[in-house]
Formats: C-alpha cells, sequence, structure tokens
DNA sequence: ATCCTCCTCGGAAGAATCTTTCATTTTCTA
DNA sequence: TAGAAAATGAAAGATTCTTCCGAGGAGGAT
C-alpha cells in the first residue's frame, strides 16, 4: 500500500502540527526553537506536511460580529426522497451558499444538519423563507437558533 | 459611545481579512500587494486588525483523519432542569472535554447541540457511556452520526 | 561484521522580508 | 479656511527565509 502517508507523525511533526494549529503565523525560527530542532530542518518538515495534506489551510479567524454575522443557526433538513440524485442536488445547491458553513450528512432524525451564519433574525428568516425551503428536494426543516456560543471550533485534540 | 470599534471596515481592512482568511501564511509583501498597498502600510493595518480583536487567531488546520480523529458525530442535549446553575454547570464542563469542538446554547428541541470528534465509533460509544451521560444535568442525549462532511469550516462571507 | 544506500540532520549564506522611523499628504473638525 | 490629527509611502537596519552542502545514522544485503 503506498498511500505516501500510510506512516504516523513522529514526535517532531506532532509538535509543529500542534504548534501551528494553535498559532498559524509562528514564524520558521520561532517554530524552530519550540520544537529544538534547526530552522533548516524545522523548514523542510513543516514544507512537507502542507505538500502531504496533512495540513490542508492556514486561516486567520474573524470575528463574526465585527463582518455583521453576528447570529448563529443551526438547521436540521429532511429531503423527500432518498436516492443517491436527490442528496446529490441538494449537496450541489448548499455548496453555492455562502451563509451555509458547515453541512454534514448524518445519521437520525434529520438528512442533513447545517450551520449558518448571519447578520441576524430577520436576516435568517429571509433565507429561510427564500432559499433553504427551496433547496432542490427539500421536504422539512427544523430550525436551532444559537442563544450562547459556548465553544467554536475548537482545536483538534491529539 | 467610545467602543473602540463602533467604525465599519474600509475597502482595505475588509481585503485584508478576506485575504488573510483564506491564507493565514500569507507574507505581508505579499499581502500588501494584494490589497495595493505599500508593505508599511499593510502592516500597520494588519496589526491593528490583530489588537483590536477582529482577527481573533490564526491557526493551521489539521486533516482529521491523520491525527486518528476520523469520526464525526453531533449530539443534541436536553437537561433536566433549565435553570442558571445547571446550564453553568453543564458548560463548565463541555469545556473541558477536549473532544467536544463545538459546543452552543439552543433553542428548540434540545438545549445543547455537541460537534464531536473521536477516532471511529467504538470511541464514541465509549465517550458516550463513560462521560456524555455522566456530564451534570443530563437528562437525554440523540446522537447524530456524520456519513459525509460536504462542507466543513468553510470561510465567513463579507 | 562490513559495506553500501538512503534518508535526515544542522551550518552557512545570499535573497527576501519584517518592522520601525520620518517627512509628507490626506482627512476631519471647529 | 485654518489647524490638528491621522494615515500614507519610501528607506534602511535587523531579522528571517530558503536552499545548498557535507556529515552523521539507520537499515539491508553480502
Amino acid at each position: 500500500m503506498k498511500d505516501s502517508s500510510e506512516e504516523d507523525f513522529d514526535r517532531i511533526d506532532l509538535k509543529i502540527l500542534r504548534a501551528l494549529q494553535s498559532e498559524g503565523r509562528l514564524t520558521n525560527a520561532d517554530l524552530a526553537e519550540r520544537v529544538n530542532v534547526s530552522p533548516a530542518t524545522c523548514h523542510r518538515r513543516t514544507q512537507r506536511l502542507f505538500e502531504e495534506g496533512h495540513i490542508t489551510g492556514v486561516r486567520a479567524e474573524v470575528a463574526p460580529a465585527a463582518v455583521g454575522l453576528g447570529a448563529l443557526v443551526m438547521v436540521g433538513v429532511v429531503l423527500d426522497r432518498s436516492t443517491p440524485e436527490s442528496f446529490a442536488a441538494f449537496e450541489g445547491a448548499v455548496l453555492e451558499m455562502k451563509e451555509v458553513l458547515d453541512c454534514n450528512l448524518v445519521a437520525g432524525d434529520f438528512d442533513y444538519l447545517l450551520k449558518i451564519r448571519v447578520r441576524d433574525m430577520a436576516d435568517f428568516n429571509k433565507l429561510h423563507g427564500q432559499k433553504l425551503i427551496a433547496l432542490p428536494g427539500v421536504r422539512q426543516t427544523r430550525t436551532f437558533f444559537v442563544m450562547k456560543e459556548v465553544k467554536e471550533n475548537a482545536r483538534l485534540p491529539f
């Protein structure tokens, strides 16, 4: 099996991953010092983690309220039919909706669970009436307004 | 009102926010070029966005499967009582659970919606039996295994 | 054990970038 | 409109990036 990444990470790789997960803008020099390795080695290791896809990207987290996206809403969706075509059509349409931050196909009372960010409740109401229930194959939706964000996008526990 | 940030962003700030949201490790020089501004100005603007809390952090996204966290599960939680003390106790305990990536207090059929990452179903089963239902005040949980991650942590639409 | 190959390491150094200073220009206020 | 406050770009020393190189070490075959 030459999956190119069937191997595990050693202690150095793990330290780099953990450090960059917390502080993605760390300088290579600082990172090297933290990981106790020369800057050259650190640079090579980090570059490889990116190239092999173990780090899929580095992103700045923008305060939602600062850009007029203060409202968070979770929505459960049930589709009309459970055919592959139906799922594909829904997923394709959801991918185009920039307000939808997460979309997961789940097992349980819903087919999909969505995480949506909008300006406020009025904005969500408009989105719901004009776009959500108009998505392909949607039979029913269940809305959960978020009243308090206790924990948001925590770091991966490894 | 001296909220220190009651003002909106101008076009330059927005460009910086958008660029860093997509590529958090952009060099200041590259960022400046993209935003059509001198490196000095770009540096100052970016620094200010961090200092004023509009960028809350920069984080590398680690592929979950690469670190043994291939399973994603959403869990709805209903508490025994709806008292402030009950909520506080639950939230405090959830904050200590590193497997819980998201935790939101919601309006609807549940009190809380959790997003949890573990190695596999067996791992989740153990977590559920040993820790989830043992959290303070939990009356009932409803589990949604994620079968397909259609969209995960998309960028904020602004 | 010995040799050989492959891989990873750290030092070094030119190129690139960061970060601050300063004079100038622009914006805002009275 | 005049003056104050804030933001801008050029410049430059300090820092960092990124690559090249030879040295060390693990593992395999003889």
